[in-house]
Order: structure tokens, then C-alpha cells, then sequence
DNA sequence: CAGCATCCGCTTTGATACTG
DNA sequence: CAGTATCAAAGCGGATGCTG
């Protein structure tokens, strides 16, 4: 891309990371760790494949990721972000609680993965009780499940299901967030087609206080 | 721009300010609060006038951004953020905190303007004696000058010049900001060209504690 | 199969000129 | 002042082909 050429820290930014498909990238390497060239493509449907290329390329010579050797089991490349491109966490992070009331609105042709969800779900919960149990939500929506779980005072994700889960949701992703969020009430997503196990206790514990809900459109 | 058609909150948050030179004209509107065209065409040199006015009308439509008639005296039409719009200062602070090691560079090309600089250093300096009597320092560099108030333990920049700065920076921005980031001392920023007036003990009630530099560069 | 590179048509951008 | 119009150049999306 062409740089702004600004001698402004915003638009120097912008000058790494303003390039269409970049961030996302480095969503996906925020979201996975170290990742194979094809689990970064299936994070990021209708990337062409040439620009993903391009744009790890870029972000090498940025030096915002760095390619790995994988030990000799797989023997694959991988790659991670380095310490300078973990910085951007907090960046994401806020364009996620920005971004939050977009997904009130689920398009008809939008791409679903659950690892977004529980993503977003990291900067918008949290353990009401930090000092309790450790929990974990499993959530069964999109691709594969996710399993949230507590951690000092925090909610992490992580791909996979739990062994033995507190509780479980499962169905459409948005009225699953949506009630997480504290959009709807559970009845609510029950009437849109979630289903849940355990305890729903287990979700008052992370879940965040009903508030304003955004247009409910889409 | 082309929706990446992701139910992700990232992705929905590029979908409507990922465009090319979106982001820095909410700056420019945060930096100015309501502004005209002409003034926001200063503030983003090398913009073509065609984007510019194309941008403006999709962050109208999206709801970041409202036109308003300015009072009889002027008479013109004013571009201001929305509180939507507003609601994106947390994740550009966050940018200039990343870029901000960015600025050690500064190209031969790079236009310089003096908000640019006064609204980076809001989101890095900060009141070390938030009890003490107000306080205003005067940048002259690059277009125009502009003032530093401590607020509320926070420093905030405006435009323009203070009628009785306690002190005063003037010279090259770069050795202005690295100063007051705390990458160098006052003696180095003086062989770089910095002139100063004033008690230089009021650059320490705000500056920041120096630090690992930055790769002295370009 | 993983990890690209090449080609091609379409869209977006940049630069400049022009207008109410 | 506040834009619109025009057009060449760059960037992107999609398909396909190549290589270890």
C-alpha cells in the first residue's frame, strides 16, 4: 500500500497495518497462535490466496510475524506473531467492543466461525466471581466448539470442547451472543433456537448485565 | 469498500471504517471537533477531493458523522462526529500508542502538522501533579502552533497559542516529541534544533519517565 | 496436500481540471 | 468554499497452475 505519508503515529499505523485483510490476519495469529498457511485461509474465507502470501510477506518484513519451523511430526511452517505484533491485542480489543453492535445485524451471506465469537466474547465478559471454581462454558455454534473458561477474574477462549462442562449453549451464533452479551434473555435465545445443558447458573457468573439493547435488526 | 461478509466483530468494525483514509478523517474530526471541508482537506494532505467527499458521505450514512449548518456569521456547512463516531477515540489512542515508536522515523517526505503531534502526545503524557495550578505549554512546529493544558490529571491539546505559557518548545517535531515521550533529554533535543523559553521543570510535571529508546532512525 | 506464483478482468484510488 | 467530472494507474478477487 502507499504510505500517507503523514508524520502522524495514527497514520504511520495505518501505514503497516491499514491494508485490507491485514488485521484480520493478525486476528486470526491472536486468535490461534502459530497456524498453518491453511488454517489461516480457512480463518479468512475470500482471502485470494496470492494476497495472503503477500500480506505474511508484508508482515514478516514489518516484523510483526515470523515463520516457524514446526518439530519433525508435522514438519510444516508455521506462523506467529512476534512480540511487536502482539501489541496490537489491545488495538483489536477495542475495535471489537466497537465493532459489537454490528453483529446485532447477521448478513445472509456472512461467513460464520466460532473462534470469532468467543474472541469477541474475551473482551466483552468477565468472571463476576474471580475467586470461585474454575468454569467452562461450552459454546456449539458454527464450525467447531469453543470453550470459554475463567481465568483470574478473566474469560479466555479456546478451541475444542470441555471434558466436562459446566454448561453448554448450542445453535444459531447470534442469539448465543446475544444472550451472553446481555442483549436477550435466555427464553429468548431458546425461542431463536438455542439449546443448553448444566446449569444455567453458570452463565450469570460471566454473563453481562442487560443493558440497552442495540436495533434488534437482521 | 467490499464487506468481507464475516459474522466478526473486527471484521464488521473494518467493514464500515477499514476503508483507505476513513480512519484519519475521524481523527481529523476528533483533533478539531466540527470542521469544514476545506479544513479537513488541510488536515489530510495528499487526500484526492473526490475520496474525501465520497468518505464523508459514507460515514454520514453509517451514522459516525453529521452536517451541520454553521451559524450566520460563517454560514457554511460543518462536518462533526456523531457520538457513535465519538465512540471510536479509545481504538485510535490505542493506534497512536502502537505507532508511536513509528515516529522515530520520519521520512523526507512526510508532511508534519502540529495537532498531528499535540494529539499523540494527549494519549502518552500525562499530569504528574494533578493538584497542582494549571499548566500550558506552547509547541511551535511544523504549521501552527498548538498548547498543552493539564485537565483532570490528563494533558489535553488545542489549537493555537497560549497568551502566558509557562513554557515553550519550538523547532522540529521530531526531537519536540521525542523530548516530551522522554526517548532523549533536553540537551539532546537542543542539539536537534529545539529551541526553549520558559521554566524547563514544567516539561517534567508531564513528561514521560525516559525509557528504552527506539532505534534512533532516519 | 501445503504454500505459494501467474494471469486477467474489475474496482478503487490518485491527480488534475472544472463548477455552482 | 465545497464540492463534481474525468481518466490513468494501482490494487483486489477469482481462477488456475506449479512445486516440494
Amino acid at each position: 500500500m502507499r504510505s500517507y505519508g503523514e508524520y502522524c503515529a495514527v497514520a504511520k499505523s495505518l501505514d503497516v497495518v491499514g491494508n485490507r485483510w491485514t488485521l484480520l490476519i493478525v486476528r486470526e495469529l491472536l486468535l490461534r497462535g502459530p497456524a498453518r498457511y491453511t488454517d489461516l485461509r480457512d480463518g479468512l474465507p475470500g482471502i485470494a490466496t496470492n494476497l495472503l502470501a503477500e500480506r505474511l510477506r508484508e508482515l514478516e518484513e514489518e516484523g510483526l510475524v515470523a515463520r516457524v519451523q514446526a518439530p519433525p511430526p508435522v514438519a510444516t511452517t508455521l506462523f506467529r506473531l512476534t512480540p511487536r505484533g502482539e501489541e496490537l491485542r489491545p488495538v483489536i480489543e477495542r475495535l471489537v467492543l466497537w465493532g459489537m453492535p454490528l453483529m446485532a445485524q447477521q448478513l445472509p451471506n456472512d461467513a460464520v466461525r466460532s473462534h470469532w465469537i468467543g474472541f469477541a466474547l474475551e473482551s466483552m465478559l468477565s468472571d463476576h466471581d474471580p475467586d470461585g471454581p474454575p468454569l467452562m462454558i461450552e459454546l456449539r455454534t458454527g464450525d467447531q466448539p469453543v470453550t470459554l473458561e475463567t481465568h483470574d477474574g478473566a474469560v479466555r477462549a479456546r478451541f475444542g470442547s470441555a471434558d466436562h462442562p459446566d454448561a453448554v449453549l448450542a445453535g444459531p451464533p447470534k442469539p448465543i451472543a446475544g444472550f451472553l452479551i446481555g442483549w436477550i434473555e435466555l427464553a429468548d435465545a431458546e425461542a431463536a433456537g438455542v439449546r443448553h445443558e448444566g446449569d444455567p447458573k453458570a452463565f450469570d457468573r460471566v454473563r453481562a448485565l442487560p443493558e440497552a439493547a442495540p436495533p434488534a435488526t437482521a
